[in-house]
DNA sequence: TATAACCTTGACGTAGGGGTCAGGCGTGGC
DNA sequence: GCCACGCCTGACCCCTACGTCAAGGTTATA
């Protein structure tokens, strides 16, 4: 068992705050979206806020970009990768080595954000046209209300 | 064959210049996503430059709103709903029928706007964190740059 | 200690979105 | 009229992202 004082969450928990099913986070876990959790004696797994929280993050990244689960890995990695640097900072040896980890994280951050920024760009582009039409109907309606007051019903 | 002087496209043109290939038009088509298009006597499918961007369109909402094919079906069939209403305009009979269709209209484009407007926000609330985050970055780099520089390697 | 509720792995099933033949016609240039 | 090339339908294959049992072990509660 764990030593921590953290509240640790089964499955089904863990599967009704974020809204998947037990499947999902096993076949997340399978695919290497989730590091393997902790497991009780018994075998039964243990989850952290944490893992609750990329769950979250990468429902999100599915619903916002619809990428495939390979490209999510890739960013959560990334993002794994990041955190990892993060902790290791203030023992500050082997700066030559930080230095390419860190252009590494800034070249997939990069490509991330181009990602977002093109499909944003897209997006309120498509809006616009939507609100444009909307609009057009609006006027149409509005004619055809005109008609009607014009020339009643028979 | 069509009397129309429009330039007509074989399915192997329409591939290429979409970019999807003959299976997914004929998939497609199959699906309802595109009307069965003219037919040459020998059986050969005519495609018009109408199709030509109606195929652009799919995939533009398929790639950024990554939705499903019957999803999308919806909509272009909105949208054909809508230009058939234009074209049926001007022949101002049955206004009654008119205004049920184009509150219809104005209610899938609305759902429509609803959607994106809500991706295209939480997109650009993600850009926003990326773009944080590289600063972010960009700062750690210059304070490893800092450190190079005052104890040089060894 | 028994029982319900929860969890385990394994295996098979499925919907969506196509890819990839095979076997057979249509079409256009010489 | 022949040849190369393009297109036709039908059938089966494949990957992704899970769903759905089945058979059995674990945990908490009475």
């Amino acid at each position: 068992m764990p030593d921590t004082n953290e509240a640790y969450l089964q499955i089904g928990e863990v599967a009704e705050r974020t809204g998947v099913t037990q499947r999902t986070l096993r076949f997340y876990e399978e695919k290497g979206l989730l590091r393997p959790p902790e497991r009780m004696d018994g075998g039964f797994r243990l989850y952290s806020e944490d893992d609750v929280r990329r769950v979250d993050h990468i429902r999100r990244l599915q619903d916002l970009l619809g990428i495939t689960l390979a490209d999510i890995k890739e960013m959560v990695d990334a993002e794994e990768m990041l955190l990892e640097l993060k902790a290791q900072y203030r023992p500050d040896s082997d700066v030559d080595e930080k230095k390419v980890q860190l252009r590494k994280a800034i070249d997939v951050v990069s490509r991330q954000h181009d990602i977002v920024a093109q499909k944003a760009e897209q997006m309120s582009e498509m809006k616009s046209q939507l609100e444009e039409r909307l609009q057009t109907f609006d006027r149409w309606m509005k004619e055809l209300e005109q008609l009607e007051r014009k020339a009643p019903v028979a």
